[in-house]
DNA sequence: CGGTTGTTTGAGGACGTTCAAGTACTGTGG
DNA sequence: CCACAGTACTTGAACGTCCTCAAACAACCG
């Protein structure tokens, strides 16, 4: 079951941003809410996906992990995200495992009742259809960004994508060893790519970053007008 | 329009598997197939989503360009597959280019075609639900493959994804350059990939390559049992 | 054939990792 | 509120992987 605040966070997930109220709430009443202290990991690489997550509050990662028990970050996952929509559709094994970064609030929906929604709701269909292109797209530019650009760059394009104040301050939602995990690099290559992007004009230490010049970033990172 | 042959190869796409006849012809009807030589460009970069595209015979790669022209695969495609589909749902530009490998046949359906039966027929939904779901665990796996695996893995990793008769004689769909680039390698790292992996029993000159052991192929590849 | 394109090989160097140590933060209990 | 432990972050040195550049070689096509 969702407590009564869980349900306004529900219902503010993108991914029903265009269904009718009713659809949203048959999805919610077979959900449950459940909080989740941070790092613990909500399922492994492997698993068969047995619900479909929304977070209500807090941050997930989705983590690749080899043979030798290095973690990557695939995507960070904060308030309105939905994820694993595609084995949960498939039927398939996960193949990454998530883990809870923060102290979170998140909503299961089993992955059965998803399926049903699916079949009998189109509105649910179309939403997925939007969730899902929007996720492919956000896949594709990373792709392009680990193949096409070097580590400082990948991080000049990261703090860009970031929001930030009229002042150029930037609070990282994660810790910087994650993001590093999220960029394709070690802590100590993005501790480097930090120290690089002095020179244009990024500061601050911690979570806290400043962009002096957002305009000379963008030159830096560039990869296209459609980066 | 589709030529009297066209419709069979078009029918036989995966992503209509699961939709009744009467919703591929709907789809059909408006599209119209055309002819296109190796190496030319269906779209660029930043070009508004015109079409989906339907791959009858041939092949194309989804390539991505930095400002320096160059380029990298992001995937390629094949008879039966379906391109964009995420730019066309969500009528934002394109995040890359796509260009033809071989002299091809495409069917190109008018994206407002594909807008409004995504909007009337459910079945269609549902079928784009799947059809995305799968590209997104092709794509997932691809970041996997990049921060974790370093270049003569990904390209064991590769081989073993396509298709090897009983004796492990595999025929390379594209040219080896194509493959470095899918691969995030130059060829010249291609080339000592292959090279490195003689020792594991891949042999084999152009397009002809034999793997004689794949079961210690895998093990060098090994990401996990989930890669 | 001869030109063009694709692939391999070698040498050198850049980028990023690993390992190791040191510094700065964070949170907890006294 | 401070001391301390634990964790995060930075820095340095050495190394490895992969890239760049250059040239030779092989395959393909007209």
């Amino acid at each position: 079951m969702l407590a009564i605040g869980d349900h306004a966070q529900f219902r503010r997930a993108p991914l029903f941003a265009q269904m009718p109220g009713a659809s949203i709430d048959r999805l919610g009443s077979a959900a449950h809410a459940q909080t989740f202290a941070s790092k613990s990991l909500l399922f492994d690489q492997g698993d068969q996906a047995e619900f479909l997550y929304v977070v209500l509050s807090g941050r997930v990662g989705l983590i690749g992990r080899d043979q030798d028990d290095h973690e990557m970050v695939v995507e960070f996952f904060g308030p309105g995200d939905v994820f694993i929509i595609a084995a949960v559709v498939l039927e398939l094994p996960l193949l990454m495992a998530a883990r809870v970064l923060d102290d979170s609030r998140i909503a299961l929906i089993p992955a059965a009742n998803v399926r049903d929604m699916l079949e009998a709701d189109h509105a649910f269909a179309k939403a997925t259809v939007r969730e899902l292109s929007r996720h492919w797209r956000l896949l594709v530019g990373q792709i392009k960004d680990l193949k096409l650009r070097r580590a400082p760059q990948r991080l000049a394009a990261h703090l860009l994508s970031l929001p930030r104040s009229r002042t150029g301050e930037i609070h990282l939602p994660e810790e910087r060893q994650l993001i590093a995990q999220r960029l394709g690099m070690t802590p100590e290559s993005l501790s480097r790519a930090f120290a690089d992007l002095k020179r244009l004009g990024v500061t601050g230490r911690g979570r806290q970053v400043v962009i002096a010049d957002a305009a000379s970033l963008e030159r830096y990172a560039a990869l296209d007008k459609s980066g």
